[in-house]
RNA sequence: GCGCUGGUGGUUUAGUGGCUAUGACUGAGGCCUUCCAAGCCUCAAACCCGGGUUCGAAUCCCGGUCGGCGCACCA
């Protein structure tokens, strides 16, 4: 068993997460979380709302899962997450039906399914691979298409990622900032992509849940006012260059940024803040990398970008988080389809005196002279320069028509204007963060298993080798751990259990998650504990009755502590939330 | 999607064309027990789905599905 089978079997069995369906057999690509898988991705959920909500002040934004197509056609999901394929029929392979025409055609990817056929078949195209005979081309989106209201509606799609809704929101939220820049948005949801062949358990699903947060910035300054925050945080980088030569190398935000690395502050600080949170949420440094596209992988459009690689059992290095400037190609696509502006106003710090050529036509002796085609004329006037309009004769052409304008139709001068500022196009920082594969990758890293002392058995059979047994630790952040306190009655004693079942509600009120659990020996209970998790245990024994205190283990160090039960609540809370360490919790015992 | 391979209690396993389908762990109840999966008793729980061959299929065959691996795909 390596260790995906491990923590994939733990998960199964201790409720963490399975396969979807599995009462029908099953579905690929899609995973329930159980009890504590789900409470365990909230809570990873919590940190992020809490770095980029609550701490950086991009406010959270709820959008429908189902878009309608105009959104994805501006986008670009509708053609680019689309292909025409065609298999081989003797070896399977598949291929790009456009391509297999493209030397034979101009306009191979305008054409339909049917023409690719036809094409393929007059030609007589057989497999590149094999020379087997090709299958009928079939168009493959990865997006789910769906029909929106009865008959045959109108077209939807559930999305293949929560940005578009903050994108196709930009006028209202740019509102709600106060039209200033820099301004962020957040999202944290369900995407979904019809993958061809999902597997990996939970590293690739049709369904997932995305953490996206969308911040607009001016595309004139992209230094970011907090940097020193993150200037001297060592990163393991791995850029275009070192990929090349095959190293990492660890090295500052600062010097990233100094040295050209990173393409400038605002996504230096990106990606420190995504290493920030996946520390917090426990994921090893050693196995953390921020790779970088390579020019060639990158999206046109798009200045830099940044993977935020995990390094796992199994699956090696797999993309958690992808970190990107995507410039202004988003605003701008929408703003194209949609046929709206979308823009911040940025004044100057200075206004600036700018000399304007204003072009006047005169519509009174245009109009009578060029009739219907008045408006058109004027319009290639106001474009013209000085030295055009000072010809004898003005020519000037509309849709191919030449028409002569006589210079007494047009009045054109300097004016000296006054300008304050200007419309710009903001530019997007894109963190966007796969929050299934993050919580995949804190279990694994969480994952130990440790050797340890077996009780010796008392009396003369001494059948079982008493030296070693295995113990499994979760060791899960206790910010994140799906229980944070185990209450436990040494013993089934109603005695126990009442003063026990006190200690649970009182922490239940400071808000932590507590389990209580009184079956099978104490030994036992911490084991299950370990095994999900449970960073802390509260042991009530007989001499709790008397001296009103009780023992607290450490999951980790199996250590113990002694402390009075009258502050347990704030004790337990500061332990878990970090405030306090473990040693000083209560006279060791 | 293609190829190879597998699917037995919650987990992990044994096994065979034919009794009532193993065992371990876990779980539930009880006995015992004053801090790290101890012991004893009792109980619960399974042959992926559909079709075929057969007197009889969980077992053999075909198809599907799910998992794993390889290929392809991964804006």
């Amino acid at each position: 068993m390596d260790k995906y089978e491990k923590v994939i079997e733990l998960a199964k069995r201790r409720g963490f997460l399975w396969n979807s369906f599995e009462l029908y057999g099953g579905a690929a690509g899609f995973y329930d979380y159980g009890p504590l898988g789900s409470t365990l991705k909230r809570r990873i959920e919590h940190i992020w709302r809490e770095l980029y909500i609550i701490h950086e002040g991009f406010m959270e934004i709820e959008t429908p899962t189902i878009g309608i197509e105009e959104v994805f056609v501006a986008s670009g999901h509708v053609s680019g997450f689309s292909d025409p394929l065609c298999e081989c029929r003797k070896c399977g392979e598949a291929f790009r039906a456009d391509h297999l025409v493209d030397n034979m055609i101009d306009v191979a990817d305008a054409l339909s399914n049917t023409e690719l056929d036809i094409l393929i078949k007059d030609n007589d195209i057989k497999c590149p691979e094999c020379g087997g005979d090709l299958g009928d081309a079939y168009e493959f989106n990865l997006m789910f298409r769906t029909a929106i209201g009865p008959g045959s509606g109108r077209a939807g799609y559930m999305r293949p990622e929560t940005a578009q809704g903050m994108f196709i929101n930009f006028q209202r939220l740019s509102k709600f900032y106060r039209d200033k820049l820099p301004f962020g948005v957040t999202q944290i949801g369900k995407s979904y992509r019809n993958e061809i062949s999902p597997r990996q358990g939970v590293i690739r699903l049709r369904e997932f849940t995305q953490a996206e947060a969308e911040i607009f910035i001016n595309p004139h300054n992209k230094t970011h006012p907090n940097f020193e925050r993150f200037s001297g945080t060592l990163v393991n980088l791995y850029s275009e260059d070192g990929q090349e030569r095959g190293t990492i190398e660890q090295i500052t935000i600062g010097d990233a940024v100094k040295q050209g690395i990173i393409a400038h502050e605002y996504l230096a600080y990106h990606i420190a803040l995504t290493n920030h949170f996946l520390w917090r949420v426990g994921i090893s440094p050693d196995h953390l990398r921020f790779r970088q596209h390579k020019k060639d992988e990158m999206a046109h459009y798009a200045i830099d970008c940044w993977d935020a690689e995990i390094e796992t059992d199994r699956f090696g290095w797999i993309e958690v988080v992808g970190i990107a400037d995507r410039t202004d190609y988003d605003l701008n696509a929408h703003a194209k389809t949609s046929k709206t502006e979308l823009y911040v106003y940025i004044e100057y710090d200075e206004p600036k005196m700018v000399t304007n050529f204003v072009v006047k036509p005169d519509m009174g002796k245009l109009g009578p002279a060029f009739k219907g085609k008045a408006k058109s004329v004027a319009n290639v006037l106001k474009d013209m320069t000085r030295e055009e309009l000072e010809q004898d004769v003005i020519k000037v052409i509309v849709n191919g028509e030449e028409f002569i304008v006589s210079p007494d139709l047009v009045k054109f001068t300097e004016e000296r204007v006054k300008v304050s500022g200007e419309n710009v196009v903001p530019h997007v920082i894109e963190p966007s963060f796969g929050i299934d594969r993050i919580l995949y990758c804190t279990m694994e890293h969480a994952f130990n298993e440790e050797m340890v002392a077996a009780q010796e058995e008392t009396g003369s059979n001494k059948s079982k080798d008493p030296k070693k047994e295995k113990r499994i630790i979760f060791k899960l952040k206790s910010e994140i751990a799906p229980v944070q306190v185990a209450v436990l009655p040494l013993m089934t004693k109603s005695e126990l259990i009442e003063p026990a079942n006190k200690i649970v509600a009182v922490i239940r009120d400071r808000g932590l998650l507590v389990s209580y659990d009184d079956s099978g020996t104490i030994g036992r209970r911490y084991r299950r504990n370990d095994e999900i998790g449970t960073p802390y245990s509260i042991t009530i024994d007989y001499e709790s009755l008397d001296d009103k205190s009780v023992t607290i283990r450490d999951r980790d160090s199996m250590d113990q502590v002694r402390t009075p039960i009258e502050n347990i609540g704030n004790l337990i809370y500061e332990l878990v939330y970090g405030e306090r360490e473990f040693k000083n919790a209560g006279v060791p015992v």
